[in-house]
RNA sequence: GCCGAGGUGGCGGAAUUGGCAGACGCGCUAGCUUGAGGGGCUAGUGAUCGCAAGAUCGUAUGGGUUCAAGUCCCAUCCUCGGCACCA
């Protein structure tokens, strides 16, 4: 007899959820742990394979720890506004909330097809009036507390298909993923949030986290933190000053011209009359290079002069003043000193326009030469003095110091930090989207909803199909944009809606508390549930979503409404599930897998297994259909061991087979607390092998391992549960302990090794100390036939593992 | 260009602090079993040489440290992912 998973999935995820066995408790006095996967945007195509990994990863985490006794949080929702079902909408003039539905059916029945744990008396969907009234309200909150701005900002327009597209929506080639135009930059009016005011929070956040370091990185590096000064160059023959920043002020000395970013806004007012015409022209060429261009890793320099001169404030130097793109006028002042001799881009500059490049740094026993590219390094300062500065002789850092005390003394500067991080455009002229709880009154002035007016739903429309001014298609329907202020005069509503970010932002948080109308969550609750122990989720959105949570954190955090600091604990990124060719999985090389069929022809289990025994969470892993056979035979030969009902006998077992388990035992339960799957598996298959090998299994052996197999393997698992004659469900019983005593060896086999060389294997007793462990084996008549005539001049003796005889030649 | 991760059999992948490389699985080979099979069981399986015992080589490449290196150090090459002139 062999287990069959057909009916028997159906049947057991029917019992589960007739006895609500996942269902969450609130108030138990269970230790917590919280446990959550990026939520998925319910698209039309439903789930695919990657879907399916990290919601297997997940289970199998909650449903290890439900095993070690935590009263685990596992929840599920829906990421539902959002562009492929409004461009959906549009095409086939269904409203998204209909297609929304439709799809989250869609992808719940798969989910449910899979097994998983989930209560869905949790379940959120960000498009529903219920959450997004919360996701209003939280931004009330947080213009109330000053962190939003309106401000002309650009927009990608897409001339052929008369809309604004998001980023996400333009190819690499600066075209519209849809109709493959090219989209141009138009600047409009938007909301924007000040998230760079919680830059140097951010940064300092990441240290308390057990998140990988190579995403604490790539957070670090995202925000950009950079330490320098701003330094004040007057500008010969106006009156006016320029501040630059720079990381550099030890080289102040070498600033041999300076350069604008082309849209500063002095620019127009310094450039000399012969120059004028040749800046406009370069302004307006830079102004109409689309942001592909600029990315377009062109190295070469381009640049105009304006015809003006500053004072280098330092040695009183006339220095041309340039404008250049390769300025950018969102980073720092929009304006530079150019100190080209180490500098790795001035240097370019000054070589293509043949400006002055001095030398202040040189490093250390290295003869002067003519520099070929930039010293960037550091070394010794040479060429800068003046009447009562020197920092010849000094070190970078040495010198860096020095100028901004010099700077600082004489009011030319002051220490700075600038950051690389930009504040979020928070906005999209769309209109599946929440929309902003925001009206103009008659003069012009903005003012919020009431609280008690939330939510602001969207109107009922007949055409999503954005404006060809660019605005969002609500700003055509009258009943929504024509409404009253709070005094009862006519006002107008904002039209623009929120981006996809804005739900998933604190989803993690309603989670705590879904059904709460009072507030987004409980502060009892936020406190019973704490942060999100372990959040598994891609790196594409580590410095977007992950990042634009733990500002929303934060500053709900310094509201006083959130009770946690950090959002995140641990942060678990799985890798992608790539097709067997190991490309990428895509309609267009015909690689794709559908869970559907598998599931349909292996069951949730076996695929659920697969995809665990396949590698390791964070690893990119080609798909592997073979795998699904060797899956199910080892699900079968488990089956089989229960099936054999003549060979068990009472209690964990006997000999190997009870040493074992109780190894397994410890191995797997290290593997899982680490997330290592795939290792865990196959210690268990080695199990699995040695029971086979017993002629007398106990039934307390195969109890365990099926406990031990049931976070991957649920249905499975409670099958053969209810077989061995237990009651209630698998899911419940307690994660296996091992015995010591049983781990205990009384021999070891260690190597025996010559000159490092593995000569032969022996059998030793165990816990001998290095010496009686050499004696041993020195004694034994194999060893001496090796050793036969060699002139032994060093052991090293490794107790339990091996011993290393050094021989003279 | 910069940053990050990685490179181990025919394949997916194992290998706490340097301590027996290749766990587990796939595939392959042979045998047994079965009326049959994408069935079950047993044994073998890094490469080269050898009838064998065994020997030599072997974790991208080249050096190094060490009694001992996949693991540590230096240099180089390749793959994947991210960023895009951030002063």
């Amino acid at each position: 007899m062999e287990y069959n998973f057909k009916n028997t999935e159906a049947r057991w995820q029917k019992n589960w959820a007739d006895q609500s066995i996942y269902k969450v408790d609130d108030e138990s006095d269970k230790e917590k742990f919280y446990c959550l996967a990026q939520f998925p945007y319910p698209s039309g195509a439903g789930l695919h394979m990657g879907h399916v990994a990290i919601y297997t990863y997940t289970d199998a985490i909650a449903r290890f720890k439900t095993h070690q006794g935590y009263e685990v949080l596992h929840p599920m929702g829906w990421d539902a506004f959002g562009l492929p079902t409004e461009n959906h909408a549009i095409k086939m003039g269904v409203h998204p909330a209909e297609i929304t539905k439709k799809n989250v059916a869609n992808f719940r029945k798969q989910l449910d097809s899979l097994g998983f744990s989930y209560d869905w008396d949790r379940e959120i969907n960000t498009s529903h009036p219920d959450y997004f009234k919360w996701t209003q309200s939280i931004w009330m909150k947080l213009h109330e507390a000053g962190l939003t701005y309106k401000s002309e900002m650009p927009v990608n327009w897409c001339d052929t298909c008369k809309i604004v597209v998001a980023n996400e929506e333009v190819d690499a080639d600066g075209t519209h993923e849809r109709c493959h135009n090219p989209t141009e930059q138009r600047n409009m009016k938007q909301w924007m949030f000040k998230i760079t005011q919680y830059a140097e929070q951010l940064l300092e956040g990441l240290d308390e986290l057990d998140w990988p370091e190579s995403s604490k990185k790539a957070q670090r590096d995202w925000i950009g933190k950079s330490i320098g000064a701003e330094v004040q160059f007057n500008i010969n023959a106006f009156d006016e000053s320029l501040t630059v920043f720079t990381t550099r002020p030890d080289t102040l000395f070498g600033a041999t011209y300076m350069v604008l970013a082309p849209e500063h806004p002095l620019v127009e007012k310094i450039s000399s009359a012969e120059q004028k015409d040749i800046v406009k022209e370069y302004q307006n060429k830079s102004a109409r290079k689309s942001s592909f261009d600029r990315s377009e890793m062109n190295t070469e320099k381009t640049g105009v002069f304006t015809g003006a001169y500053a004072t280098n404030p330092l040695n009183g130097a006339d220095i041309p003043i340039w404008i250049a793109d390769y300025v950018l006028m969102s980073y720092g002042t929009g304006a530079i000193m150019a100190v080209p001799a180490h500098d790795t881009r001035d240097f370019e500059f000054a070589q293509e326009f043949k400006l002055p490049i001095i030398r202040v740094l040189r490093e250390d026993g290295v003869p002067d030469e003519d520099l070929n590219e930039a010293f960037t390094g550091d070394g010794m300062l040479i060429n800068s003095s003046n009447d009562d500065l020197n920092l010849n002789g000094l070190n970078k850092f040495k010198a860096i110091d020095t100028t901004i005390q010099w700077l600082e003394e004489k009011s030319l500067g002051k220490k700075a930090i600038n950051y690389r991080l930009r504040d979020w455009i928070f906005a999209r002229q769309r209109y599946w989207g929440e929309p902003f709880p925001v009206i103009y009154n008659e003069s012009g002035e903005m003012e919020l909803l009431k609280e008690s007016d939330l939510p602001l739903t969207l109107p009922q429309v007949s055409s999503y199909q954005p404006t060809d001014t660019g605005e969002s298609p609500l700003a055509s329907i009258d009943d929504f944009v024509n409404t009253t202020d709070n005094n009862g005069k006519p006002a107008m509503r904002e039209t623009d809606t929120m981006p996809q970010w804005a739900g998933s932002c604190w989803y993690y948080l309603r989670f705590m508390d879904p059904n709460n109308s009072e507030a987004f969550a409980s502060m009892a609750r936020q406190k019973r549930w704490g942060r999100v122990d372990v959040y598994v989720g891609g790196t594409e959105h580590l410095n977007l979503h992950d990042l634009y949570s733990r500002f929303w954190h934060r500053a709900l955090y310094d509201l006083g409404v959130v009770a946690e600091k950090e959002p995140f604990q641990k942060i678990l990124h799985q890798g992608m599930i790539l097709g067997a060719d190991g490309s990428k999985m895509s309609k267009s090389i015909g690689n794709v897998v559908n869970p559907d069929i598998l599931i349909e022809k292996y069951g949730a289990d076996v695929v659920r297994l697969n995809l665990c025994f396949m590698g390791p969470v964070e690893a990119n892993k080609p798909w592997n259909e073979t795998g699904l056979d060797a899956i199910r035979r080892f699900v079968s030969r488990t089956s089989r061991l229960i099936y054999e009902k003549e060979k068990w006998i009472n209690g964990d077992g006997e000999g190997d087979a009870l040493v074992a388990l109780h190894k397994t035992i410890k191995i797997v339960l290290g593997d899982m607390e680490r997330y290592r799957f795939n290792t865990a598996i196959a210690r268990m298959m080695e199990l699995l092998n040695a029971l086979q090998k017993a002629d007398k299994r106990g039934k307390g052996a195969l109890e365990k391992l099926l406990i031990m197999l049931s976070p991957f393997a649920p249905h499975f698992c409670e099958e053969m549960w209810q077989l061995l004659g237990n009651e209630g469900s698998v899911t419940r019983a307690s994660y296996p302990n091992f015995e010591e005593k049983y781990l205990v060896e009384d021999e070891v086999e260690i190597a025996v090794q010559i000159l490092g060389k593995l000569k032969l294997r022996v059998n030793v007793a165990a816990g001998l100390n290095p010496q009686e462990q050499q004696d041993v084996v020195l004694a034994m008549p194999s060893v001496q036939e090796k050793l036969a005539g060699a002139n032994i001049k060093k052991v090293i003796s490794v107790p339990g593992r091996l011993i290393n005889f050094v021989i003279a030649k």
